[in-house]
DNA sequence: TGTACATCAGTGAACGCGCGTTCACTGATGTAC
DNA sequence: TGTACATCAGTGAACGCGCGTTCACTGATGTAC
């Protein structure tokens, strides 16, 4: 006996999540059969039940994957952003490019986690795409605790900072799709650069952003 | 006769295009089947082979429809801010006020529309998603050609208009995605105050920008 | 260590159902004379 | 205006296929003694 019973098991749904992953990648979770995943898994259909009670189960369990993975990035944008707190005179357009190869690092090694978020949020069952919003506010209200510890926010109000991350996530993920959209590798420059103009149009704005109560 | 055969023809693609629209207001045009469409219009599915050549074709034509309505949303913005050039202290806070109204009230009354584009975007068969795309990136030049008539962008580079007029577009999406999603009128209310605040970020920071060239 | 029993991941047959697509058709509308 | 023929939107039967789900099962792994 190389494998306990447990490990198999736990080898089988990680194939399975795997290939939910990828056979949704051209389309979407909503198109997704049950039987195509037992057939690309190499089990037998029943097997399935196993594992997940349906496939809006197996999708949840696909949102808390992905999601570690966005907080991955997170928590990377933010080990970026904490050192060389220098003040060198451009230290934002630095900021903003370190994060901006944070993101475009992230969005290349989890492909389809990054993928499914953008895609399943609209096109996802409905417990799906509730989950995926849910998860996406937390995100929202953890980096408006990191913009809060940021030089020059200190007199925001917390709204400002909430709406701020907002801008910022809904940025992210926007880019995060088009890189996916994008086939060559020359549009996918293209975007990196157009999301670093973005961000440095809105950190322009924010450092001459009038203190949250005046608003 | 009241009605011309032609006629009659053109009211079963309309009750076609309508039943689609409202058949994947909860899911993707992925998931939509032929037979689906053909009974809520009331007609046998083989008839549905009169009108289009497959659900994708019907996509197709859903697409043209709903930038019908997008286009009209653009051409609403830039009216609203065709008037009171005479440069009020707070004109900016104006325009970004008149714009985000025409976009709550298109975004209600297309709601069908705009939905459509936001999902089938990223969750639309192969062609479709293609077809967004390329409609998606018309609008933003079509745009950034706005952005470059109003004062203040005349230094601008052409590379520059069109990243604002990007994040202007991916700001809309997002918003008339959010409001598609909020179930009560409270969080709608809230997702206006937001796009709002984000717009006014970014035209500050627009108003310092450095022009193009330097940048 | 050996045996008897329990667990349970995966099997395989079967079901009724909705799917896209084919085909020959019907009968009202439209047109040519 | 009346008649004979053409057009064509919509019909209805039939097809083979993949679907989710049920059920009784197998046999390797795990456990109790």
């Amino acid at each position: 006996m190389t494998e306990t019973r447990l490990e198999r098991k736990e080898r089988t749904r990680r194939a399975i999540l795997d290939a939910a992953l990828g056979l949704t990648r051209e389309s979407s979770l909503v198109a997704l059969s049950l039987r195509q995943v037992a057939k690309e898994v190499g089990i037998v259909p029943t097997a399935f039940y196993r594992h997940f009670d349906s496939i809006e189960a197996l999708g949840l369990a696909l949102v808390d994957e992905s999601f570690a993975s966005l907080r991955a990035l997170l928590r990377d944008v933010r080990r970026a952003s904490e050192v060389d707190r220098s003040a060198a005179e451009d230290l934002v357009d630095q900021l903003v490019d370190r994060s901006v190869d944070v993101l475009v690092d992230h969005v290349r090694r989890q492909r389809d986690h990054f993928a499914f978020i953008a895609r399943e949020r609209v096109a996802g069952p409905t417990a799906v795409r509730d989950a995926i919003r849910h998860e996406l506010e937390l995100c929202e209200r953890e980096l408006a605790t990191d913009l809060a510890r940021l030089p020059g926010t200190a007199a925001w109000s917390v709204d400002d900072l909430r709406v701020l991350a907002a801008l910022f996530v809904s940025t992210m993920v926007t880019t995060a799709e088009s890189m996916l959209a994008a086939g060559r590798a020359e549009a996918e420059r293209q975007i990196i650069a157009t999301v670093r103009t973005q961000l440095r149009m809105v950190v322009v704005g924010v450092a001459h952003w009038p203190s949250g109560a005046a608003v």
